[in-house]
DNA sequence: ACCCGACATTGACGAGTGTCAACATAGACA
DNA sequence: TGTCTATGTTGACACTCGTCAATGTCGGGT
């Protein structure tokens, strides 16, 4: 199941935008990219997002990463909304369900945002 | 006055946190990072923030950006709060408002994207 | 077959958000 | 002073969001 919504993802690996300070951002490139920031717009979701970036592996089952000062189903909403905006991808094994992120949807916002170049 | 607010949010030029794969975030900093992916995750004010970014000079003023779809004070209103969150500073100059992005804390969100170290 | 632990879903509630119309303010210029 | 233009503020409304308790589902073990 979480297989096919990977698969829905996968397309939005192309690199997304040139850089917020060399171009004006397309409407609809606005409407990808800011449902991606909005992702990580929640204290609590930018944590889990972190305790799983930063997990050795780079992923982390929900038992690994849960505790963050909310109930267990507010946790698995949260983690869903990652999911669907297409920063963690998860998998299911045995008893647990493991969450990675998704490298180069983050490389992409990381580009968004460098003013480097 | 708005002066004011610069003053306030200058100590924040620091070099926020470590990158989200390297480290935990904690839970101060989740909270001040989740505040400016907050502020970017509205399509419309990443629109605005997109046009400033990319204005020549790093500025623009409001008459510049305006034309996003909705109505003047709705612009106003989404202006207001990139600059409460610390994502751009403005001045008046006579008639105008000019808004231009502040860059150390651009710098600072990029730097915790960054996947490549 | 049974139970238990890990995680997801549902339903409900208060708080917050995006939007607009109406109004206010501040400069420039006559 | 008065008027026009640029921008901000207020108040109201529908809608979304974050949260939890209760319940459901899926696997593993006994």
């Amino acid at each position: 199941m979480s297989n096919l919504e990977l698969t829905v993802l996968e397309p939005e690996t192309v690199p997304c935008c040139p850089p917020l300070t060399s171009a004006e951002l397309s409407v609809e490139d606005s409407v990808r990219m800011a449902a991606m920031f909005k992702a990580l717009g929640d204290p609590v979701r930018l944590r889990l997002f972190s305790k799983v970036a930063s997990h050795p592996g780079g992923e982390a089952c929900v038992c690994d990463i849960q505790d963050v000062g909310v109930s267990q189903p507010t946790v698995s909403h949260h983690l869903k909304k990652l999911r669907e905006a297409g920063l963690l991808t998860s998998e299911r094994r045995g008893t647990w369900v493991y969450y990675k992120v998704a490298p180069s949807v983050l490389a992409g916002m990381s580009a968004l945002l460098d003013l480097t170049r």
